[in-house]
RNA sequence: GGGCCUCUAGCUCAAUUGGCAGAGCAGCGGGCUUUUAACCCGUUGGUUCAGGGUUCGAGUCCCUGGGGGCCCA
């Protein structure tokens, strides 16, 4: 029967293979009507005396995950998105053409069934079929039922065995829904309105990263994915939208690793008349409601250790930072900074002046002693080229960056309105550019024209929303919290 | 980019000093009216990541390449 296939039928599909033919010339459903999904009907039956049968009717449906055949009995664990449910199929009760066809349903095929709710002897709360309809064939076997499926990059590549097998990869997917979600809602409570800025663009900007290159055809133009929103949402403050944000996909060229994946998802937020220390306010807020109204606490467990999301969040400064870590006093004017960061193992360059060197050394021997999380505040100019600048010091600028676990969560400013300095600081990129640094921001025009108009004074941000799912889920690795991360090509 | 580890059946894993490539699950056949990874009996299934080398003999040792992981930069 299935010779007549063009292409090579693999031993162990070919009885579903035979069967999935039958199935199709007598005509799969389009359709199935569910009345309950699994939890459901846990939550309504709880407690359920063993040995009951209720006159409850109901109908589920799902993949079939486990099946325990007996002569005249047959078991089947059914999983929907909420859970799982038993199947409990009576041959006495069925009939026998019913249950010769109930038989031949394998593992991970889809299924329907509508009967009473029931308890077995041993109490297990199942649905007791009087009809079981096969939805969709399985022509592949499933994971290992038990050890479900492991390797690290068969997870990643075949995402939905993933989710078949493992109920906690289904548990990171749907509360990084969860996530994006309350992230969402609470900037709509705040006013602030969300919108789309272009992906596509003859030039990246409003970030410090090497872009993805591609090309138009009917421009014959080269084009850049966007590596950061913030140029364009600034536009928007500059056309009058006063509060702003967007969540949306950000494409940087660069390597992957545990905390990072060529594409990834980010928020960012701006919001007229405000300056860096209401933004400050605005993510503890933010972040400890998300970790509240999806995981129903602030008090989380990363890797091992606790973390209390309870604002208000500590503030440093960051040369503070500094001076603590290295155990001396840290400032943007000793001379010997090039020697100091040195010391320390960073290797700077000729044209890195102090900020740039202190904020390495910063990224060195700071970040990972700021486990709670903590404001780190007052970032170099040098290193900052769309913040605005710090009255008492104008080497430094009114920025913080969020650390929770020794990693950044966000990144936000007093945003640069003065368009005479924003020339100025893009004219440094571009040396900086000049000299080699390929991550350096290029030149907008078009930016400074904008503030050239006038943007009123404004308070920007960033949060890495892949970062914070990585938190709130305890996972380690990036790859857990993108459905789909990018890999090397098969084959 | 560097170091270490790893790749064996659809899945999860074994294979002693270099000596016939195995198990559990899945699959297939059979039994069983209350199972929970059901159980019991029988049974099919391999380009051991690829290529080369050493050897009477290579999953195992060596070389080259590839995929993946962890750590470092």
């Amino acid at each position: 029967m299935t010779d007549d296939l063009e292409f090579p039928v693999d031993p162990l599909m070919a009885g579903r293979l035979e069967q999935y033919q039958e199935l199709l010339a007598e005509g799969l459903p389009t359709r199935y009507e569910r009345t309950h999904m699994a939890a459901d009907i846990h939550a309504a039956y709880a407690g359920l005396e063993p040995g009951t049968v209720t006159d409850e009717e109901v109908s589920v449906a799902g993949r079939v995950m486990l099946r325990r055949s007996f002569g005249k009995l047959l078991f089947f664990t059914v999983q929907d998105m909420s859970g799982t449910i038993q199947l409990f199929v009576d041959k006495g009760l069925i009939g026998e053409d019913a249950f010769r066809r109930a038989e031949m349903i394998d593992l991970g095929d889809w299924v329907g069934a509508r009967g009473v709710v029931m308890t077995t002897k041993k109490g297990e709360l199942s649905v007791r079929p009087g009809e079981i309809t096969i939805l969709q064939k399985s022509l592949r076997p499933l994971p290992d039922k038990w050890h479900g499926l492991t390797d690290v990059e068969a997870r990643s590549r075949r995402r939905y065995l993933d989710l078949i097998a493992n109920p906690e990869s289904r548990w990171v997917a749907l509360t990084r829904a969860k996530i994006v979600s309350e992230l969402r809602r609470q900037f709509e409570a705040r006013g602030y309105v969300e919108v789309e800025t272009p992906v596509l663009l003859s030039q990246a900007t409003g970030a410090n990263a090497r872009p993805f290159r591609t090309h138009h055809n009917a421009l014959d133009q080269d084009m850049y994915l966007r590596i950061a929103t913030e140029l364009y949402l600034k536009r928007l403050i500059v056309g009058g939208i006063e509060k702003v944000f967007e969540i949306g996909r950000i494409f940087r060229n660069e390597g992957i690793d545990a905390t990072h994946n060529p594409e990834f998802t980010m928020l960012e937020s701006y919001e007229a008349f405000a300056d860096y220390e209401d933004i400050m306010r605005l993510v503890e807020e933010v972040i400890s409601a998300v970790a509240e109204e999806t995981l129903g606490t602030t008090k989380i467990t990363y890797q091992g250790r606790t973390i209390d999301l309870t604002p208000p969040y500590r503030r440093v400064r960051l040369l503070d930072v500094v001076s603590e870590a290295v155990g001396e006093e840290v400032t943007l004017d000793r001379p010997d900074l090039r020697q100091l960061v040195t010391r320390f193992g960073v290797e700077p360059q000729d044209d890195w002046g102090p900020g740039k060197l202190v904020f390495e050394l910063f990224e060195e021997v700071g970040e990972e002693r700021l486990w709670e999380p903590t404001f780190v505040t007052h970032y170099p100019t040098e290193v900052s080229p769309l913040a605005a600048r710090n009255r008492e010091d104008p080497r430094l600028t009114d920025r913080f960056e969020l650390y929770i676990a020794g990693s950044e969560y966000a990144n936000a400013f007093t945003e640069l309105n003065d368009p005479i300095d924003q020339r100025r600081r893009f004219e440094a990129q571009a040396a900086a550019r000049a000299a080699g640094d390929e991550e350096a921001h290029p030149i907008d025009e078009d930016f400074i024209m904008a503030l050239e108009y006038g943007m009123p004074p404004t308070g920007g941000l960033g949060i890495g929303v892949d970062r914070l799912v990585m938190l709130l889920t305890d996972r380690s690795h990036i790859r857990e919290v993108i459905l789909f991360p990018t890999l090397r090509a098969e084959n």
